[in-house]
DNA sequence: TTGACACAGAAGTAATTACTTATATATTGA
DNA sequence: TCAATATATAAGTAATTACTTCTGTGTCAA
């Protein structure tokens, strides 16, 4: 089969931008045309133009992070995560080292212990 | 104290650089030093100068993801890995969608039966 | 002291990215 | 057919990023 081999680089820089992240958020729900996910992104992040969100659409595309439909007049993008799948294969690496650590740097260690560290 | 409030941004933005991700991959083994490292991502992923790394290890301050001890004329760098959990946790949101294979695009895609509409 | 080492920072540049407006293409509906 | 809608693409620009070389600072070793 075709496959294509998605470069986890492609993914990576992919999810990098708030605005794609959005639109993968987005298409969680389910597929929606891209004056919808305009509406969102828009909202959800900042605005921008029509072809800015085409734009940011090609590179999810590229990255095979969704797929599109044709649907009348409009186009339905739906969402394929299966690419992710490197991101968070590279990140549960990354697990064991979530607790300690950095108690040996000597610095500020008041934070760890219960996540207060989350801010935001 | 501040406690600095890391961003999801800087983290996703940090990670989405390779010779960044080899730093960090590199420090799973332990602290390194500058030069260490730099042998390392030069190694591993692309040749580069002693002050380029410096400013990739710079970004990866600037999201907590590594602290700095000095140790002689050296600096080591320990891994910090506590803000990647704002990264797995938002992948982690997709891990059910990994295995839909959507081929059937002229068909029904998406529409992920179990979460059904959830609109916006 | 001096000199080599190990690094960070500055300044400049090239490459890349994220937008903009304008336009082209397909589709629907009158 | 024509106009409106929905979207992609083109072309240009601004903003950001990733490098480069050069320099400054602290540390070790003699």
């Amino acid at each position: 089969m075709v496959s294509a081999t998605t470069s986890p680089e492609l993914s990576f820089q992919a999810v990098a931008d708030p605005a794609r992240r959005a639109v993968l958020d987005a298409l969680r729900a389910g597929e929606r045309s891209v004056n919808e996910l305009l509406a969102r992104v828009c909202e959800a992040v900042k605005p921008m133009s029509q072809p800015a969100l085409s734009q940011h659409l090609r590179v999810l595309r590229e990255a095979r992070l969704v797929e599109v439909r044709k649907d009348g007049r409009r186009r339905l993008y739906g969402l394929r995560a299966e690419p992710l799948r490197e991101v968070a294969d590279w990140v549960a690496t990354y697990d064991a080292f979530w607790e300690e650590r950095l108690d040996a740097l000597g610095g500020h260690l008041g934070r760890v212990a219960k996540g207060g560290d989350r801010g935001a």
